[in-house]
DNA sequence: AGCTATTAATAAAT
DNA sequence: TATTTATTAATAGCT
């Protein structure tokens, strides 16, 4: 584009390489914005210089645009097509608004930020809060009988094994055969489970 | 650049449009990557076509540019640096999953998804929830001593008024000089004011 | 998608 | 850094 074709590689003349990025930094920009104009799309320009300085560009903001680009990204490259598809793009804000809204209301669940509320939200707040106290109540008592059930059944099993074991005592004694004590070989190991699940459900 | 000078501004012609986005992207591009080559710049460019198409180059990762380029801002524009960087170019996938999360905390505090959570858990959102509860209550005290307090203020106000009221109506029985029965003018309409309040409060 | 007349960009010099 | 100029590069309008 000038007295002489030039090759596309890094200019090692210093003084030649700041003029041409002057130059072609203008002619860039000028690029882009006249794309955006001409054909309605939405482009954003980052360019630092080999001297650290920043010259950007968007058409509309850089920040929405690189969130859209990031967002974009998300959703073609089949990450976790699940969520993300489900807000769509431009969902940023509304990501935010969502956190927004859940953060105050899981704060006015645990009771704080109270004071902008009526009467009537807090008594709709004080009946949920019940309902939730209720069904973790039912959710402890379902662990409970879970491993009350399991308690029962290696009682059961330890019972088995204890005559089992009397017995094995009461043939030694008439015949001391051997001292081998086995337990059973479908429980090897009950006591130490036995122990272990009292202190998880009755500490 | 070519058969005629054309003005920049948006072309109607959605074909021509498209074709000239097809051109002009294209050349943006390639002058974009000569820059980055011959003057060793770093380099963005984001492109969204009007249809919603992505095309970008960084000439490292656009991750790092954004970076960067938030980075630059924070430090150089003085504004109130810090937020930018938390929020900048990434933030996307954070807030999904706080969105996650807070979702799930609030499921639980309003007893749902409890299956997965330990005794332990479960007994410690018990605590958190009637502490809650002591909160609301307190909140609704609050509110009730609030309301209390303007209904005795409005009654007060009722009272001297009736007082006035009699007084003229006194004095009119005896001069008879006109039949205008002008409240307070302080507070021209508690009666109103009090039906409202009363039915607010204790519904 | 290719062609080409024309304009735009720019390398080198000043 | 700005201007000038000779050249190359980009591209608008066709096909």
């Amino acid at each position: 584009m000038t007295r002489k074709k030039i090759e596309i590689k890094k200019i090692d003349n210093i003084t030649s390489r700041q003029v041409t990025f002057s130059k072609r930094r203008r002619g860039l920009f000028k690029k882009a914005k006249e794309l955006a104009t001409l054909c309605d799309a939405e482009i954003g320009l980052i360019v630092f210089s080999s001297t650290g300085k920043l010259y950007d560009y968007a058409s509309s903001s850089m920040q929405q645009l690189t969130q859209r680009h990031d967002m974009y990204l998300d959703i073609h490259r089949s990450d976790q097509p699940g969520i993300n598809l489900q807000i769509g793009s431009e969902g940023y804000n509304r990501l935010c608004h969502e956190i927004e809204d859940k953060t105050r209301e899981l704060r006015q669940l645990k009771g704080e930020e109270l004071q902008e509320l009526t009467i009537q939200e807090l008594q709709k707040l004080e009946e949920l809060l019940r309902m939730s106290l209720i069904s973790i109540s039912k959710a402890k008592d379902e662990v409970n009988v879970k491993e009350i059930r399991e308690l029962k059944k290696q009682e059961k099993q330890l019972m088995v094994d204890n005559s089992r074991l009397e017995q094995v005592i009461h043939e030694q004694g008439r015949s001391s055969d051997s001292m081998i004590l086995s337990s059973s070989p479908d429980c090897p190991q009950h006591t130490e489970d036995f122990d272990t699940s009292l202190k998880l459900g009755f500490h």
